[in-house]
RNA sequence: GGCCCCGUCGUCUAGAGGCCUAGGACGUCGCCCUCUCAAGGCGGUAACGCCGGUUCGAAUCCGGUCGGGGCUACCA
């Protein structure tokens, strides 16, 4: 074992004992059941959607048992560290209306656990390094990096498991005056942690997945990174064990890749004289990708990334909603507003990976749309389209009235079936936007596709009757302002009915469909609209006139 | 290579030995409604990865196998 002297001289005099960190970061004395949780990203970019999926997880959790939840950044790897990431974690959380009782975002730390940045907290960890290697539990090891991928060379060479132990952890038991060349030398070094482990099998409960099971850790692993970085920060494994141990977390819930590492924790845990934690691993969000399914990947997959669902605005209820039905899938069958309320279980959680599935996103987020009003539309697509869409936010400021007119048509209170067609606030400008006489743009070529390969002189009769002998809607109902469009379509050689023309389509021009067609493009810009009656009512008599002469040049 | 996790319709899942000729939801297909959509109504399609075993009886238990995912970093 090491001497006390030459321990200590690798820290500062005044770095604190884990007793003072102990004291510092009381016990929080909540009541039995209560459960502490936490989410901790590490700021490498935008936060995967798995990180709001996890997020909303561990708040429900905290919440629905009356205990707290706290938002920890894990920024030991300054390498990957991405400028921006915070601004980008703040955006993500705040769309989703997730906010942490405790944590740095926003630059202000609130909660008496804090700092709650690792980067903040290099002396917490090294107070506990330090008695570690005090203990003879860790020591400093002088491996450089090539040496360490020399030695995965020969392991694998020789069939043998990779890692630090056994004849290979050289520096396990170095002898102090070898230890002191070294550091004479200013060799830098990192620590390592003393495994325990003695290659055989260990137990341990998973909240979620029930008893499990694995060959105990045996590999030296390193616990505080080189000695050459002027921040000295530790790795996520003793990070993990001294943060959930001092801001006195009761249940860990990480992703499953983690499993493999709960052995290790639990020495970690134990040789820090730390009572072990709750542990509970999910299931990663998957994705198709061709006949096989792999973890999303924010590389790959746009979906994966939380901004995605920012810039297209899609209601952050529908997307939690999706999320909690895909962690407990009893609260899919719920409506919405009882499904978020409801408590997550985690027994409840399925074990295997679910694919995200956009389709069922849409539907979900289709289904909510459509019990909002048009001013809450308006209001969620205003402050969305300031940011993505900026013309058609000027437009619809501008024209609210309007745009409240248009989202009245087959919707809001009263209709027993509303209309479905806006998923995401990206979809109101296409399936709105004609409403707007600023951001329509008029069809002017008579042989447009649009029209449905009728000949462009049909068309051009099409919408010089109608324009010439247009009749506003009035309070008269709808079906008599369409007589208009049934009578020129008549004049013009059009069958009254689908079952009409298809009995003999050749004595026909087309049939009244193909008639409404071509008016409902005039009007519009597109083949799919609400009822024609209601949307020329919102547009007025002039505008509709302007737009049937467009295409008359 | 070693170890770990996982495996029911295309997707999310219900199912904890007989209630299962496997249920629901989304998708998809068909029909109805209809001036086009979006919907809505009705109906259909479609799964226990495979092989053994235990049992009177298995999607459910056991073993094996195959497939997918993960760990095996001074990344988390």
């Amino acid at each position: 074992m090491l001497s006390r002297e030459l321990i200590d001289s690798l820290f500062p005099a005044d770095l604190p004992e884990p007793a003072y960190w102990e004291e510092r970061y009381p016990p929080r004395g909540l009541p039995d059941g209560a459960l502490v949780t936490r989410f901790a990203p590490s700021p490498t970019g935008w936060l995967h959607i798995g990180g709001i999926f996890a997020a909303s997880i561990n708040v429900a959790l905290a919440r629905q048992s009356g205990g707290v939840y706290v938002l920890r950044v894990e920024d030991t790897d300054q390498a990957r560290f991405h400028e921006g990431a915070l601004a980008q974690f703040e955006a993500g959380f705040d769309y989703f209306g997730i906010e942490a009782d405790e944590s740095d975002l926003g630059g202000v730390t609130r909660g008496r656990y804090g700092p709650y940045t690792q980067s903040a907290r290099a002396s917490v960890y090294q107070s506990y390094v330090r008695e570690l290697l005090r203990t003879g539990k860790a020591y400093p090891c002088f491996e450089t990096p090539e040496q360490a991928r020399a030695r995965t060379a020969r392991q694998q060479a020789t069939g043998a498991l990779p890692g630090y132990y056994g004849e290979w952890a050289l520096w396990r038991d170095a002898p102090e005056e070898q230890v002191r060349e070294r550091l004479d030398a200013g060799d830098s070094y990192v620590v390592r942690f003393r495994s325990p482990g003695a290659g055989r099998r260990v137990s341990f409960t998973d909240a979620i997945r029930g008893e499990l099971s694995a060959d105990d850790n045996r590999n030296d692993i390193v616990i505080l990174k080189s000695s050459a970085n002027a921040l000295r920060l530790p790795t996520y494994h003793l990070a993990h064990a001294v943060d959930d141990h001092l801001m006195r977390i009761t249940l860990v819930l990480r992703a499953e890749e983690w499993i493999s590492s709960v052995p290790l924790h639990h020495q970690l845990f134990d040789a820090l004289g730390f009572g072990r934690i709750q542990y509970a691993h999910i299931a990663p969000l998957m994705k198709q990708d061709g006949g096989s399914r792999r973890k999303l990947s924010k590389r790959k997959d746009p979906e994966a990334s939380v901004g995605f669902y920012i810039e297209q605005g899609f209601p952050p209820e529908a997307v939690r909603y999706y999320l909690r039905g895909l962690a407990n899938g009893r609260l899919a069958e719920l409506p919405l507003p009882e499904a978020l309320a409801a408590p997550i279980r985690l027994a409840d959680f399925g074990t295997a990976g679910p694919l995200l599935d956009m389709v069922k996103l849409d539907d979900i987020s289709a289904d909510f749309v459509s019990t909002l009003t048009g001013d809450e539309i308006v209001d969620r697509v205003l402050p969305w389209a300031g940011g993505y869409d900026p013309d058609l936010a000027k437009t619809l400021s501008a024209e609210r009235p309007l745009a409240l007119r248009a989202l009245s048509i087959e919707r809001g209170e009263g209709v027993a079936n509303p209309r479905k067609d806006l998923r995401k606030w990206a979809d109101f400008r296409p399936v709105y936007g004609y409403f707007f006489p600023e951001i329509f743009v008029p069809v002017t070529d008579p042989s447009d596709e649009r029209f449905g390969g009728l000949s462009p002189d049909l068309v051009r009769a099409l919408a010089a009757g109608f324009a010439d002998g247009y009749q506003p809607p009035s309070a008269s109902p709808e079906a008599a302002w369409f007589d208009q469009i049934r009578a020129l379509a008549a004049a013009l050689g059009f069958a009254p009915n689908q079952k009409t023309y298809k009995k003999d389509p050749d004595a026909y021009s087309g049939s009244i469909a193909d008639a409404s067609a071509v008016i409902r493009v005039l009007i519009t810009g597109t083949r799919r609209s609400p009822d024609l009656a209601a949307i020329c009512a919102a547009l007025g008599a002039d505008e509709v006139v302007t737009r049937a002469r467009a295409v008359l040049g």
